[in-house]
DNA sequence: TGACAAATGCAACTAAGTTGCAATAAGATA
DNA sequence: TATCTTATTGCAACTTAGTTGCATTTGTCA
């Protein structure tokens, strides 16, 4: 997934490319880690552009309607946002400094979804899973 | 665990059992699923119990640090709570009416948590594991 | 029964997120 | 390129979740 792909994808869904929509998805792409609404708006003013906080939380409501990004509930106040790549992925979320990053899925958890589905009333179609704990950063510094 | 166990687990980590405290313990028990600081200051009220918001955030807090109860992150932007009972399991979300329900643990994701600290920098301590889907009433209901 | 810490209420506050409405701009078309 | 339509944007006012300082009340234990 890199930016003329987003743009591509963009278009396709018939939304505008707009200077903000073009920025905002440059830094989450940039990011490695999911980034929350006020953390997108420091960004975007400390690259010199002005954007309203509506605009924002407009923003993220349809590119998460069209898939190009999702929500994450990580704890925290502000909910968290990531575009949408290819592989499907689980979060290491660090207690200490709250910095995030991806892991690659290690078990197939659609199987779980499945016995669930099949075992309970309750139709599964997604998880999210999130390991909590120490990043390598914060170990060396205390 | 039930409302006795409960009661000395609360005078041994040296808080005093009020009211409040009691009640607000009490829901959380009869509640099948976890609830957030505002339907608690509802359902206290319901019962005719008056408290301020600002004592059931204390609360949540106290009996949190005290590993009585747990906050869970689901989605939606209240915070949830629930009693921290013996056995480790995960939740089944309904993304059309946001019950929450209980799940017992299927896979054994421990595992999973060793592997992630042996093979990355990250010491993973904990994790969590939400299913989202459609329960069984919202299926009936549509 | 005090004494003393824990618990509580209140008011004022911050931070995240939402809504209605008017102004502006992207981009398709002529 | 000028024009048109509609998506996008800003602004202000609002709601909801959660926090803080301070004064008052209440549980517990000697
Ligand atoms: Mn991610
Ligand atoms: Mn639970
Ligand atoms: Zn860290
Ligand atoms: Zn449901």
């Amino acid at each position: 997934m890199d930016a003329r792909q987003l743009k591509e994808r963009v278009r396709n869904t018939g939304l505008r490319f707009t200077k903000i929509r073009e920025s905002l998805l440059e830094l989450l792409l940039e990011s490695g880690a999911p980034l929350s609404a006020p953390a997108l708006l420091g960004l975007l003013h400390a690259k010199g552009i002005t954007v309203n906080k509506t605009t924002i939380y407009r923003e993220l409501d349809a590119l998460g309607q069209r898939q190009i990004i999702r929500q994450v509930q990580l704890g925290g106040r502000a909910a968290q946002y990531e575009i949408i790549a290819s592989d499907h992925h689980h979060h290491l979320v660090c207690l200490e400094c709250k910095k995030v990053e991806d892991v690659d899925m290690l078990k197939d958890l659609d199987q779980e979804e499945k016995k669930i589905t099949a075992s309970t009333q309750f139709t599964v179609t997604s998880h999210s899973l999130e390991f909590y704990g120490i990043c390598k950063g914060c170990k060396t510094t205390i």
